[in-house]
DNA sequence: GGGGATTAGTTTAGGCTTCAAGGATCGGCC
DNA sequence: GGCCGATCCTTGAAGCCTAAACTAATCCCC
């Protein structure tokens, strides 16, 4: 039996790696390269324990929080624009999460084009079991900040997001 | 024809989904959520322009960052480590960009294991275009952020990486 | 009503990604 | 020398994800 080929673990990443690059305008690349190995952390650490602990994966959470959150259902594109993913993702998905008895498709009244996708009884009790464990895994990942440097990275990230989105929204108008 | 099944325009996201919600020690979820979104968009961004206007990937890109700052080589293992990804992902991209005349394999001497990956010098030039092009996209994507807000951000990112860094370390040993 | 544009969802092809298992090589130890 | 564990990489199965093309239903404007 060789050693598991599971992910690497941490060591040198991309944004460690620059830290001696020449100098230049390359403040925002070290700044998004640092943000993308954050959320890369985070985010693998979180797949690995939804797959260990729930034998789940981080899109089905995705998408079963956007449910839980929303009481009278969803509909898939609803979906989509939430999790911020293709209108064909969300199709397959909801397809294996119906099959696992987690959600329920329902005509939506007046509209034969749209279905409503919502929580199953037991999915709702699965979701409630597994978010609350997320909710701590995420505090816990992020217990070394003090609460200041949390509300000051908050608000930055915010602005952040907003510099990002008005960069985007002008390319959309045709 | 009807519109593209693109992905999703900016609307509701899942952290401001969460804006309403009832109070409770999810400061941090809320923290990681909005980082998620920041993340999500810059990245959507970065590959739709990399396919449009390079015809490439945003991973092989990201392979192709990691010989180029390497002058002598990498073996896979290297990289998989770099970019935080599996063995076995890097196998493959390094197939298609080797198919693609960007990279090449040569052994390592002395270890018939192990082999060291190149950028070929089409790959070289190839890439450079694309960095450039790269880096420009990045910083004007983040030019909404005075450069002490930057500098800010930049810290706060890297306290919270030692934060996840450090709640991920202890579970690594045996 | 009828017809064209729009909207909701599915399908398909191809690429990315993981985990797990397997093959080859190396290193060290007897 | 010969074996045993470790290291490097590949393969296979399954899931995720996108863009693009397609079907079906609705809207709207006349």
């Amino acid at each position: 039996m060789s050693a598991p080929d599971t992910i690497a673990p941490p060591a040198l990443d991309a944004e460690s790696a620059l830290a001696h690059a020449p100098p230049g305008h390359k403040d925002e690349l070290r700044l998004w390269l640092r943000m993308l190995t954050c959320t890369t952390l985070v985010e693998g650490e979180v797949r690995a324990r939804l797959r260990r602990e729930f034998g789940t994966t981080l899109p089905r959470f995705d998408l079963m929080a956007a449910l839980d959150r929303a009481g009278g259902g969803m509909t898939l594109g609803e979906i989509s624009q939430r999790m911020m993913v293709s209108n064909g993702n969300v199709t397959g998905l909801a397809t294996r999460l119906e099959a696992e008895g987690l959600v329920e498709r329902r005509a939506r009244p007046g509209d034969r084009r749209a279905q409503l996708l919502r929580l199953t009884p037991r999915g709702r009790r699965e979701f409630a079991r597994q978010s609350a464990a997320h909710e701590a895994w995420i505090a816990s990942l992020l217990d070394g900040l003090q609460p200041e440097e949390r509300a000051t990275l908050f608000r930055l990230l915010g602005r952040a997001k907003a510099s990002v989105r008005a960069a985007l929204i002008p390319e959309e108008l045709p």
